[in-house]
DNA sequence: TAGATTGTTAATCGATTAACAATC
DNA sequence: TAGATTGTTAATCGATTAACAATC
């Protein structure tokens, strides 16, 4: 179904992981941990701001609403060292949050789908600091392409191929229709994608080395509704 | 710094939770389950397309990519019975999890902040079945007020209190700005609102009674970017 | 020195996975 | 009946929380 005749079939099963990567999953940090980091950099920077040149685990926990034991296993993967009594270096401790987060590169992405999402996330990285910078969009609606959102230009879908050769870019960003994700899903890693940001409710199907990221809208409003129905 | 004079004013403390509220929590259905639940839906809505009329855990695990064991546990929680052998039907089940999540009824909700995020979502809910419908939006800012996105008005923020006040609203969604953002929750929930559905990275300190649902950009994009680090 | 905070190790809690009996 | 699948109970796994020693 892909549009593209890949370079080299890449091979779409499930296979168990082996040793190596069972010990590379062992050392990752915890996806909680990782979720609860940018909230940190993001008050840290509030904090700067305001001139103060050291801050707590506790005082971070308090202003936060969370444990100031968490807080200060959650900045400990990031391998900074605060002192006891006075807590982290303010600046130091930014920087660690957005080295390790990656906040501080540029990492550059392609997005699919120039659909109402698709825009928002254009428009959006403008404005907000997502840690990662669209440099192209593709559609395959002629209407659409051509457009310029957020700074961008809207390319036809055909010229994913040829430009992802050019410009080694690592992550694509998914808002396409449903129906249309595990094509398109295919043919970006084909492109040598490596990571996915899929914001369909696609449930992809990917070579194990593929990170996806999954941001389907309807799986927070879920929890939402029925947490809602719950307290009724 | 709320632009409203609160009818009640309500108290933005953290109190630890009294015994029923235990109880309540502890019945919960774990938001792992919750999250999963659409994905279930949006894949058995596909297959009674296909005019299929039974469907096992087994099939859907095989689908969606999942452990066959924790289909069957997750479905379990909307009260869904099946038979060995045969699985479940398919139509019942649809009609289970729509029920449980809430999507087949009317969940109205005001969203406040009609930037980039907020149009997105106003005009992504005319195609996607996100299960809530947005009857209102709201902004601050006099160039937006007036348009029509998504078959939405935006109106005039100074509104928001008066139009709660008739509709009867439970659900609001924050796309605002950062800095504005915990102003304008503690107007949402002096207005009436039960649930928040927070698009931004602020940290919202409300009456535990009231359910926060925090899908921060940033924290998602913080996950793939160190994935993909670990991963070189 | 005294006390607050870090950082590590142990205990708890909750979700996932495995095992297995019930049953269609 | 035999076998596949449900549904429940137990074991495992991982994250959070608690305890406490180290230290500035």
């Amino acid at each position: 179904m892909s549009i593209f005749e890949p370079k080299s079939k890449v091979e779409f099963q499930q296979k168990k992981m082996g040793n190596s990567e069972v010990d590379k999953k062992n050392n990752q940090v915890p996806e909680p941990t990782l979720r609860r980091l940018p909230g940190y950099l993001f008050f840290l920077q509030k904090i700067k701001e305001e001139g103060m040149l050291n801050i707590s685990a506790p005082v971070i926990g308090k202003s936060l609403n969370c444990d100031p034991t968490q807080v200060v296993k959650d900045l400990s993967f990031t391998g900074i060292k605060g002192k006891p009594k006075v807590g982290y270096n303010t600046y130091e401790l930014i920087h660690a949050l957005e080295e390790f987060l990656g906040f501080n590169r540029t990492n550059e992405a392609f997005l699919v789908g120039a659909g109402n999402l698709g825009s928002a996330l254009m428009a959006y990285q403008k404005h907000q600091s997502l840690g990662l910078k669209i440099i192209a969009a593709f559609d395959v609606d002629n209407n659409k392409v051509g457009q310029l959102i957020g700074g961008i230009y809207v390319l036809d879908y055909n010229k994913l191929f040829h430009l992802a050769d050019r410009l080694n870019v690592k992550i694509g960003i998914l808002t396409t229709p449903n129906h249309a994700a595990q094509d398109v899903a295919e043919d970006l890693v084909n492109c040598g994608i490596k990571a996915i940001w899929n914001f369909t409710s696609a449930n992809l199907v990917l070579p194990a080395k593929i990170i996806v990221q999954n941001t389907s809208m309807s799986s927070y409003a879920a929890v939402l509704l029925r947490r809602l129905t719950d307290s009724e």
